[in-house]
RNA sequence: GGUGAUGUAGCUCAGCUGGUUAGAGCACAGGAUUCAUAAUCCUGGGGUCGAGGGUUCAAGUCCCUCUUUCACCA
């Protein structure tokens, strides 16, 4: 039965080019696209660019140009690069586009209208200079930890530290270098907190892998926050329909994104929008993303589907990052490679789909292109193996029978390929891309096997016996077809080549059951694919290497919007000195370590019962198990805080904490008194 | 500090609900072959499955502790 699928890949954001990484997803879901469409499947793949925020408007600003000629600059760059590597959207479409601000407006009334949207006025970084609030990304400063100059509001990339933007040394607005300030300000909220049990469910009923499900629990265990979505003029966005001056939060009209593109595709190929999104909707809807974005769509997405009377998604798939030679993209190391340098160096885009499709699985781990792997792999498997198949056998079909195939009646090695079809079929649906890809390899040996058992170079030498080298050979290529089916969702482009070279129709999953008939006529075989040679990789390392200091590296978009959606507090500045009377208020005691023992589930932490001469001794949990045995510790002294509040951890009540020394050289080191010391002693 | 992952041959990875001497590809060694843009076939060497403890008749596979790498949060 044909389903009707609409599947989404994560919009890209306007503001950079495709890089390797983001490839893996694309790669990943124009796979699975490409697969179910061979199934016969009715499949609508969309996306968009990403087109709103604050860092679209400011880049244009600086480059002198409308944030509408930027976003159209690098929506034909996308989408040439997509199209380099064969992801075949239905349609690529902008977040700033008609369909979605009408679709984002709607939507939010909906929300509204179900009493999912409030007001409040909250506090944040004001440039008073530009007369714009500022994201935490775009106030600089020196680094509270290690004094680096030029660091970003929420993290140091020199010593790795993390922190508020109020507590940046000498803070500035990367925008017009002015001082910010502090100012107050309304903005509107969804009322995610009010969505729990909504969401609580839904995260649970299969729609999420397992360990995204996971993950989800460690948000609703901390409790969810209503999500601010509001942002204030200037910021090129959509403006918020009853709130003049305010406009969406790019990650509200986003996702809003995926529809409207479908919206869009609707109008042009006169398709039902509604029976895709209505409420009870009977098809089906699956995003991919990566997973750092998984907050966004396994909560705010669904629940503002939920309440604003639409389809939740059927599935959602999450995948891990990309490494390069086992290490994070790197621009000092040549491997923040753009989709555009890899095809000026490497051309051929199917070797880099072809390894990731070996390397990709249905879990959130992270992939890693290792670039000599690659090369072997690709070499190896593709040339020598797969391509060899139809390399060694179509030269004799042409020159000796003109081209026509005689394919014998009988033949077992073919009837084992056939036969794995079900099992490849089954790894591709559940995204299982290197399992089909072992199995095509292993079918692949099982090819080169049988050719190599009947060597027809032998036969050819033998007379009368033109029928059985026709025969070998003609199976060889119906095995050919067969693999080259399999390996279709991957390689659209190298079968469709194919196709053209036996001369058939182009292949789909029924054509798993046809054969080559007989007498039929293939063209001239010519060579279809070539090695790579490993210096054009390492040409293309080198020519992403930049000397220069490592521009910063981007945030995720996770910790980005986490922190846009965090109030700013208003931490004291810390005073260099402090008074005697702000010490005394520190009541350090000696104290004795009555037990000591792991705690079940705990990676870092001991427990520790420790006598400071009350009646009770006080249980602390110290993060010390790295350095401590929890046996060794038992009798000895040390120095606790004795009035730290008691605080509630998993683990039970800590009441008080337990001095250490460390430091990036070693420790934790507990301290201890000097002989005399009794339980209890105040320390001052 | 918390949470989720992760650590299996030189490299990249399989190993489902625990069950014979732990697998594949690449790389390496030896042999065969020459149809194929040095591809192919056969054979072989190589791993105390991160470390330690436990459960079990039986553990890479379950439990605990420690540890590696990564991500997210604080």
């Amino acid at each position: 039965m044909a389903r009707k699928i609409l599947v989404t890949s994560a919009l890209p954001y306007a503001n950079g080019s495709i890089h390797l990484g983001h490839l893996v997803e694309y790669i990943q879901t124009d796979i699975w696209v490409r697969f179910q469409k061979m199934q016969g499947h009715t499949v609508h793949y969309v996306c968009a660019d990403d087109t709103h925020g604050t860092p679209i408007m400011l880049r244009a600003e600086k480059e002198g140009i409308t944030p509408e000629a930027l976003i159209d600059a690098v929506h034909k760059e996308h989408s040439a690069d997509f199209a380099e590597f064969l992801v075949e959207f239905d349609n690529y479409y902008s977040t700033n586009s008609e369909e979605n601000r009408v679709l984002s407006s709607e939507i939010y009334k909906k929300l509204k209208a179900n009493g999912k949207i409030a007001t409040k006025t909250i506090e944040q970084f004001y440039d008073p200079v530009k007369n714009m609030f500022l994201p935490d990304r775009f106030i600089k400063g020196e680094c509270p930890k290690c004094h680096a100059k030029d660091q970003y509001g929420d993290s140091c990339e020199v010593c790795g530290a993390t922190y508020n933007p109020t507590e940046l040394i000498n803070a500035y607005s990367a925008v017009s270098g002015a001082a910010p300030v502090r100012k107050e300000t309304e903005h509107y909220f969804f009322k995610l907190s009010e969505c729990e049990a909504f969401l609580k469910d839904w995260t649970r009923s299969g729609t999420l892998q397992g360990e995204a499900a996971n993950k989800m629990g460690e948000w609703f265990e901390n409790g969810l926050n209503d999500w601010d979505i509001s942002r204030d003029a200037p910021y090129f966005g959509f403006e918020i329909p009853d709130a003049p001056g305010k406009y969406f939060y790019v990650w509200l009209d986003a996702p809003i994104g995926y529809m409207a593109s479908f919206k869009n595709l609707c109008e042009k190929q006169n398709l039902n929008f509604d029976e895709y999104w209505a409420k009870d909707s009977k098809t089906e809807l699956y995003h991919f993303i990566g997973k750092d974005i998984l907050y966004f769509h396994a909560l705010f997405w669904p629940a503002t589907l939920e309440y604003s009377g639409h389809r939740k998604p059927t599935q959602i798939f999450a995948h891990g990052f990309l490494t390069v030679n086992g290490e994070k993209m790197s621009k000092s190391r040549g491997t923040f490679i753009t989709a555009r340098s890899y095809l000026d160096h490497i051309k051929n885009p199917e070797y880099l789909r072809y390894y990731y499709a070996a390397k990709l699985n249905s879990t959130m781990e992270d992939i890693d292109l290792n670039l000599e792997d690659f090369v072997a792999r690709v070499n190896s498997d593709l040339v020598g193996k797969y391509i060899n198949i139809a390399s060694r056998t179509a030269g004799f079909i042409n020159k000796r029978f003109d081209g026509k195939l005689y394919p014998s009646a009988n033949n077992t090695v073919i009837s084992e390929i056939k036969s794995a079809a079900q099992t490849v079929e089954e790894a591709y649906s559940a995204r299982e891309y290197g399992k089909a890809l072992r199995e095509i390899m292993r079918l692949s040996d099982i090819a080169n096997g049988y050719v190599a058992e009947k060597a027809p170079w032998v036969i050819a030498k033998q007379e009368g016996q033109d029928t059985v080298l026709q025969q070998v050979c003609s199976d060889a290529l119906e095995m050919f077809r067969l693999l080259t089916l399999y390996l279709k969702p991957v390689l659209p482009k190298l079968a469709d080549q194919i196709e053209q070279f036996l001369n058939i129709a182009p292949l789909n999953w029924l054509a798993v059951s046809a054969s080559l008939p007989v007498q039929h006529q293939i063209q001239s075989y010519e060579h279809l694919i070539t090695r790579i040679d490993p210096k054009q990789v390492e040409a293309m390392v080198e020519a992403n290497k930049e000397s220069l200091q490592a521009s910063p590296q981007p945030h995720s978009e996770q910790r980005h919007a986490v922190h846009q959606q965090n109030e700013v507090k208003a931490d004291a500045v810390e005073a260099e000195y402090i008074s005697i009377d702000d010490f005394t208020k520190v009541d350090l005691r000696i104290a004795k370590i009555v037990s000591a023992e792991h705690v079940e589930g705990a990676e870092k932490l001991l427990k520790l019962m420790l006598d400071i001469g009350e009646d009770q001794p006080r249980q602390v949990f110290a993060g010390i198990k790295s350095a401590y045995d929890p046996a060794t510790l038992v009798g000895r002294l040390t120095v606790m805080v004795a009035n730290l509040a008691p605080r509630k951890m998993k683990f039970g009540m800590s009441e008080g904490m337990v001095l250490a020394a460390s430091n990036e050289l070693g420790g934790p080191f507990i301290l201890s008194p000097d002989v005399g010391a009794q339980a209890g002693m105040r320390v001052k």
